[in-house]
DNA sequence: GGCTGAATGAATCGAAAGGCCTATTGGTCG
DNA sequence: CGACCAATAGGCCTTTCGATTCATTCAGCC
């Protein structure tokens, strides 16, 4: 098989540039960095690479959006998506939109490489992650869930959710309840801290 | 001068290996690259590197106690702290604690390189970092206040801070009220995220 | 067609939190 | 010594929150 495209999309310039070197060591070809979704479709629709290496959390354009535009348009590009979380509802997102894969950044670099040739070779692959696999864990909040999380992580009372979402106070206070529940706490404080250690929200959304 | 020797301290492999790679593209030499805090204390009593570049969060022990330990016993040892984070406190500790300067990850990494360069030629480097820079904030929490924050980070109600820091409700309130005004918030869930948000305090505590 | 789960809305009740005061005790600093 | 501040504590009052229970609508599914 010949050499590898792939275009590497990562906000952060120090990991895009590591990556990239990390990539040419291998024998990659590295058509280009971006640094964020948007650059990353428009980069896809002008170099038509074999892969993409897309971080999710990234500014403009989060990875899944424009992993989910990228494979709409190409089914034939492979997208690797790259996180930090070892978070489950973020990888099934991730998958959903068309990622081959989601790898979590504490992966040893030799993987990611091995992983994208594999993919690239037509392997089917599953999702590997490197430690604390939550399985059997299983919790599943529903969309609305994560979109009240979302507020709450943002400091937004009960009742400026409601308004926000349009909808009654009384229903927000359900939702708060269910998600306690499936988050084992008591308050929206253990809910938000929760949250942000399984993934489900970011510090800076 | 002679090719630089470092150690690289970071716990994600991915960014590990591509800042080692990006390293040796300049010619500096990589002595070794850990994951954590303790073993870059030690790595550095074995090798004696002319620089650490320490990310500063880590597991088992934070790049800035790590700092600290290195930079007391090895006055001679440069340390280059790098975060993901654009916040003045934990800049200033990491200072403190001993690093030459602190970066961002989102500075290019051709700069990070040329500060280690002109750091380690004994040039005075202030810390630069990308954008945000949050000046005359100066926001000075009471050692007090910044426990009791530790405590509502894990999820602590009023009266359970009350009966872990042997002091009455009342006071706590006394301590939240404070808390609230020095950063500008109206309830706990708030200042929780702004405390993460400003390094105060960790998630994993 | 009936079951289930999600989203919506609601009532009630007690507990917790937060706003706004005042006050005492110990330091520290000029 | 006097000024100031952190830490402690209390009172009072309002708002918010969380727990529990119930009901309706709508969708998908066997």
């Amino acid at each position: 098989m010949s050499q590898a495209r792939i275009l590497i999309a990562d906000d952060h310039p120090v990991m895009r540039d590591g990556l990239r070197r990390t990539m040419e060591s291998y024998d990659i070809d590295v058509l280009e960095t971006v640094a964020d979704g948007r650059a990353a479709v428009a980069a896809v629709e002008r170099l038509h690479p074999d892969a993409v290496l897309m971080d999710i959390s990234m500014p403009a354009m989060d990875g899944i959006a424009a992993t989910e535009i990228i494979r709409s348009r190409h089914a034939d590009v492979v997208v690797i998506c790259l996180t930090f979380h070892g978070d489950d509802a973020v990888h099934q997102k991730a998958l959903e939109a068309g990622a081959s894969i989601v790898l979590t950044k504490d992966v040893p670099a030799e993987d990611v490489v091995s992983v994208l040739l594999e993919v690239l070779a037509g392997e089917p692959v599953v999702e590997r992650r490197s430690d604390r696999s939550r399985h059997g864990g299983e919790l599943s909040l529903t969309a609305r869930e994560i979109e009240i999380l979302a507020l709450i992580t943002k400091g937004a009372s009960t009742t400026r959710i409601g308004s926000e979402l349009f909808i009654s106070v009384k229903t927000v206070k359900n939702h708060l309840a269910s998600i306690y529940e499936k988050l084992d706490v008591t308050d929206r404080t253990q809910a938000v801290l929760s949250a942000l250690r399984l993934g489900l929200v970011s510090l800076d959304s």
